[in-house]
DNA sequence: CTTGACCGGGG
DNA sequence: GTGTACGGTCAAG
């Protein structure tokens, strides 16, 4: 039989000591396939020693016979020679395989233990992975399969594979069914589960509510029955949510083995397995992707965002432009506990998969994009940090070169790289503290990826021996060959020329259309990669570190900005200010004259580097440090439609009050506005308000979340101290929860007075004064000379009467 | 300045 | 699972 199909989850059992692989794939027509692959080995290399040869460690390998540490013999199915490339050399290795993948270790330090072993390589790929690699058989790609069929329970069709042909035409986008969805839970049980996807919302609910999206359940019980039947029935292929790996699934495990059930959401009925990977657990559902995007946002997107906070309400704003209509946590419990508002309750409760599912639709498909790239499932791909996704990249393209990869570095190795001290990163331009105005930015298009392919900065180019044209650092005693193109800056000038065809293209199809969609998100995939490849050698956990890489590449970075600013200035243009590989330009002339400074700063650089006109702001306000100068990464610029770009300042984190993070908001406006004055009318106005002490609790709560139980807390911090006084009231107050507290009149410490915010009958307006509105707004205001005292009133600045 | 504890998302 | 992997902030030392 033959088909046409994508995968999109892979793993393997060891069936008789036999090792199966499982290919989960969806047919085009939406049909679920499932391929045994029973020839495809696990395996890794012996490097040999100097003085031997392959050749002979290969025989003197045979001979030998080897034993698990129980006695078990481990046995080699098959040696092979293999020439590789390790560095820029050509070395003759072993090809060592096994029969089973856990077999791979343990042979491995046996084989390592030989006087005729170097040491080994390779030995610690995953075997779906290796699988992916060796193949070319990329997640989501269209792949014929050939095989002959056999019946497997929950598949449309099944096939013990003969052969696979990765087919040309890829272009199309991949139709998957995806639902997202999102447990509320009160006291431990779950009440609602609301599921969204594309014409079709629901909230399963275990109390009557009048909505024509809710279906009402008799108990927990059903309510589970019916989550697994909804999975089962939509043939969900994504299933997605908001941190659904550390919350709604650890809930569904628990809750499912408390009514004695089970929680086979699998394609074939397996159960939902937590994979632990260091200090995540992803849930992994045989046959199904499922994409908790939590994971994704704050390895992936994150440094991209503007929000310091990731909790889903803030991520939806920025990425969706949604309004942050969030209810409190405590609002809900009360709404639940009174049996009121249960209609609200339950549009919150489907309010929250649509964002996640809204979400979805952006980034599912940069997901699986990356899956594409690096070779790792989807499930992977959405969980991996960028070092690992950056080394699974490396990985795949390495095999394709037939590069022996570098082994990962032990924890001595990993310390002692750690160790070896910072180095100098980005170059940043004092700047004056206070207002300027008419500021063009500008940029360097990806400057580390750039610089890399214009020097060839690689680590099996740095200090390449026989070299004829090397570039050296004068700063450093290493340099890199010139020779031949590396493989670093190979790969980075083959993700930028391909992301550009596709940027061109882009632009000739039609907005938002599927192929649009599809081309954004690749380039967007691509992107990401290219960024990644700096920090990713100078990561102490990577194969291929080169501190020396990553040295050069921030060194030539700053030299590259230098320069500019040099030129800025020879062509008479005023800095304000300049970070890593932006620099801002003050002046009104700049507006005219950027195509000729762009011009004259292009026409300098090296082939592939390129200088970017970012945009123009009217004004641009910069804060200072404790001694007075102006103060680096922190400033906050408004452009001529009055959209604010704030840096820096930490007005959205969570463990400042809302008073104090809202007033140093309307703070900076004004002061961009140029309205110091109104400014300080708005500092003195709160300053009064809180004095009068009718402000509302609510905007007083500081958040901050317990991750024990306050009692094995060593030391006292006002959380702490909140969480112990409530469960004196009998309060049960369990690890991970918020604690909201407000800090109280009264005597003694900080910490001693603080109250959650339902047992805080007052608040200390002086602490909100002194240790929260001032800072926030005296960051800003002492720029212009105002001192905490004046604004409090107790100055002497006039023109202010009524708040003296 | 360095070191160690804490925290994130979710309800 | 061919396992055992974060990165930033802040108070204390």
């Amino acid at each position: 039989m033959e088909l046409q199909a994508r995968i999109i989850d892979v793993d393997y059992v060891v069936e008789d000591n036999e090792v199966v692989l499982r290919l989960f794939a969806k047919t085009e027509q939406g049909e679920n396939l499932l391929v045994h692959e029973k020839n495809f080995l696990p395996y890794f290399y012996a490097v040999p020693e100097e003085e031997e040869d392959a050749e002979t460690l290969e025989e003197k390998i045979n001979e030998k016979e080897f034993h698990r540490d129980d006695g078990e013999p481990l046995e080699i199915v098959e040696t092979d020679l293999k020439e590789k490339i390790d560095g820029t050399e050509e070395i003759e290795v072993v090809k060592i395989s096994t029969k089973v993948p856990p077999d791979v270790p343990k042979l491995k330090s046996k084989i390592y233990d030989m006087p005729e072993v170097s040491h080994c390589r390779e030995y610690d790929i995953p075997f779906y992975k290796r699988f992916l690699i060796d193949k070319q058989a990329l997640p989501t790609e269209k792949i014929r399969f050939e095989g002959e069929n056999f019946e497997a329970e929950g598949f449309d069709y099944a096939l013990e594979l003969e052969d696979l042909e990765i087919l040309e035409n890829n272009e199309e986008k991949p139709d998957f069914e995806k639902l997202a969805f999102d447990l509320e839970v009160i006291d431990d049980e779950i009440i609602m589960c609301s599921f969204y996807s594309e014409n079709f919302e629901k909230v399963l609910s275990t109390v009557e509510i009048d909505e024509d999206f809710v279906e009402t359940v008799e108990d927990e019980k059903r309510l589970l029955e019916r989550f697994l039947e909804i999975v089962e029935e939509r043939n969900v292929d994504v299933l997605t949510g908001y941190n659904t790996d550390e919350f709604d699934f650890d809930v569904l495990r628990d809750r499912v083995q408390h009514h004695g059930m089970e929680l086979s959401l699998g394609r074939n009925g397996e159960r939902m397995k937590f994979n632990r990977r260091g200090r995540f657990a992803g849930a992994r559902l045989k046959g199904r992707m499922h994409l908790d995007l939590y994971p994704f946002i704050s390895h992936v997107v994150s440094p991209g965002l503007e929000s310091e906070t990731l909790d889903l309400d803030s991520v939806a704003e920025e990425m969706l432009g949604r309004n942050k209509d969030d209810v409190s946590f405590e609002q809900m419990e009360e709404w639940w506990r009174e049996k009121e508002n249960l209609e609200e309750f339950a549009r919150y409760a489907l309010k929250d998969s649509e964002l996640a599912y809204e979400l979805s639709d952006e980034l599912v498909p940069q997901i699986i994009e990356l899956s594409r790239i690096t070779g790792l499932t989807p499930f992977d791909a959405c969980r991996l940090t960028y070092g690992q996704l950056t080394e699974n990249f490396l990985l795949k393209e390495a095999f394709r070169e037939n590069i022996l990869a570098p082994n990962r570095p032990t924890r001595n190795e990993r310390r002692r790289r750690g160790n070896q001290g910072a180095y100098e990163g980005g170059f940043v331009y004092t700047p004056e503290s206070g207002l300027h105005e008419d500021i063009c930015v500008f940029d360097f298009r990806s400057l580390y990826p750039t610089v890399m392919v214009a020097h060839n900065i690689s680590p099996e180019t740095l200090n390449l021996e026989s070299c004829d044209d090397k570039f050296e650092l004068e700063e450093f005693d290493f340099y890199f060959c010139q020779d031949e193109q590396g493989f670093f800056p190979e790969l980075i000038e083959g993700l930028v020329e391909s992301r550009y065809r596709l940027k061109d293209e882009m632009y000739e199809v039609e907005e938002g259309s599927r192929e649009y969609e599809r081309i954004y998100s690749r380039q967007q995939a691509q992107k990401i990669l290219a960024n990644s490849f700096y920090g990713y050698l100078g990561y102490d956990g990577a194969r291929w570190y080169s501190k020396e890489s990553a040295q050069a590449t921030t060194y030539m970075g700053r030299k590259y900005i230098e320069d500019t600013i040099e030129t800025a200035e020879e062509m008479g243009f005023e800095i304000t200010y300049g970070d890593t590989d932006s620099v801002f330009l003050k002046g009104d002339e700049i507006k005219e004259r950027k195509d000729d400074f762009l011009d004259k700063v292009n026409s300098e650089l090296p082939e592939f580097m390129e200088l970017e006109f970012e945009g123009y702001f009217t004004r641009g306000f910069f804060t200072s440090t404790e001694s007075g100068q102006g103060a680096k990464k922190k400033y906050a610029l408004i452009d001529e439609d009055g959209e604010m770009k704030i840096t820096g300042f930490e007005q959205v984190r969570r463990d400042w009050s809302s008073i104090a993070k809202d007033t140093q908001k309307q703070v900076l406006r004004k002061v961009l506005e140029n309205k110091v004055d109104e400014a300080v009318e708005i500092v003195k106005y709160t300053i009064e308000r809180l004095q009068s002490g009718d402000l509302p609790l609510d905007d007083l709560k500081i958040y901050t979340t317990l991750t024990k139980p306050p009692e094995e807390y060593g030391s006292t911090s006002p959380h702490v101290e909140a969480a112990k006084k409530a469960m004196d009231r009998g309060d049960d107050v369990s690890p991970e929860t918020t604690i909201d507290y407000v800090i109280t009149r009264g005597g003694g410490s900080i910490s001693s007075r603080a109250e959650m915010t339902k047992y805080a009958g007052s608040y200390d307006a002086d602490y909100y004064i002194d240790n929260q509105v001032l800072p926030a707004c005296i960051r800003v205001l002492k720029v212009f000379g105002y001192t905490g005292d004046q604004l409090k009133g107790k100055g002497k600045q006039s023109g202010l009467g009524r708040f003296q």
